[in-house]
DNA sequence: TACCATATTATGGCCTACCAAGATCATTCA
DNA sequence: TGAATGATCTTGGTAGGCCATAATATGGTA
């Protein structure tokens, strides 16, 4: 007989995905870097053709978007790329302040260098790609850094719900940190956080971590006025 | 010529929702107050039968419950009720902790006495519904309490995704308030949220509405584990 | 020309039927 | 008895069709 032991290593990869997850990666991945536009109409039949898949995928994908504030239905006319407007931006921002502050308190109170260190090995990683104008890099190097505040303290939940709420904002994220001085300033609030939290002061890293997010809010509030008015 | 300001006045006023809607309620309520337990499968062709509607609509259902966190799906084995463990409902506690705190500073920052009335209208409410142990208005009326908490400083997006989380701890939430003494404790707390937004005091407001949330928390998690130790 | 009524088209909502493949259960045979 | 075989259940995915409605085009009439 077979020595299953052995048989788990010679099992076969499976993709693991399904269609679904893969089709619903791509239609978000399009929405959040602008292939689809903020107001854009997502007509099924059209979707089917450019994803190659069949309408009862593009529909469940439509919905999950729908469900995670990217795309909205309106009644009788159907699915369009949703519009972020100053207001649910504004709020957006706040509760990322509210849950990010909060992991940092969270973090500072544990006590564990570990963190920090890993905190400072992220923060380096978002320096190098500003210096290399990685843009895409800094994104996702601020991400982990935020994700690695929360996995640290095991609030999986709380940043779930941060990164639902991101991406929303994630056009947003990508025109902030190209703002003037931002690469200097941003990791340097940054820093203060990760600061506060080798001390072991809580009531620092909470405030430095919504220091960090109201300022990044100031800015994208400016780009959407000043976009407003471009527009 | 019609006068346009009377038409809008006769315009007949749809259904609005859609069969999927309709059943995506139908299931989210079934789930909700228990018709379906933790763990229970939902096979797709049953709930066709059931619901009276295509696999189609079933699908894009189980799909949006999905994304909120109520149904999880086993890969090669298909969707379940999700099942909530200890911790996530100590995480989903505390983050509602962290925005209702929030949303009740705001409210005190607001010197608007209109705000705590209706409060203090919703927190009547809850207290005649203890008198009449009608326990699914105590429910309603304390998500009342809150969403009027939210929408007086315009916070929809904070309380939707309180919502969110809210709907995954509902049988908790239905346990706590079936406790000892909480009919008297409950109500009382909140009136300490409602007298900081009164005086103006958002450190207050803040700090009572963590402490309401901490001991809903609190009871949820020894519910949680005599229920383990029960079953 | 101005306007109204009537096709036509585009699209979403919804349905049925079908197939492939994995998981599971039952049966059968050595 | 125990393993191999086969039947069944269920999901993932596809195809195509029907109907209702909104928007648009078309054409005829005053």
């Amino acid at each position: 007989m077979n020595d299953h032991a052995h048989s788990a290593a010679i099992r076969v990869e499976r993709p693991a995905k399904t269609l679904r997850e893969l089709a619903l990666d791509k239609v978000r991945e399009a929405i959040v870097n602008g292939y689809f536009r903020p107001g854009d109409r997502l007509v099924e039949r059209d979707l089917c053709a450019q994803l190659g898949v069949s309408r009862t995928i593009v529909r469940e994908v439509l919905r999950h978007l729908e469900s995670e504030g990217l795309v909205a239905n309106l009644p009788n006319k159907g699915p369009i790329v949703a519009q972020l407007n100053h207001d649910e931006a504004k709020q957006i921002y706040e509760i990322r302040g509210a849950l990010e502050g909060m992991a940092a308190r969270l973090c500072a109170e544990q006590n564990n260098p570990a963190i920090a260190d890993a905190l400072d090995k992220s923060l380096e990683d978002i320096r190098h790609s500003y210096r290399e104008r990685d843009m895409a890099g800094v994104l996702a190097h601020t991400s982990s850094f935020y994700q690695t505040l929360f996995s640290m303290v095991d609030r999986h939940v709380a940043w779930g719900v941060v990164n639902l709420l991101t991406v929303r904002i994630n056009h947003l994220r990508s025109m902030t940190i190209k703002t003037e001085n931002r690469d200097v300033q941003g990791p340097a609030q940054m820093a203060r956080i990760v600061d506060a939290i080798r001390r072991g002061d809580g009531e620092g890293a909470y405030k430095a971590a919504m220091d960090h997010v109201a300022s990044a809010s100031a800015i994208a509030q400016a780009v959407l006025s000043g976009r407003q008015s471009a527009d």
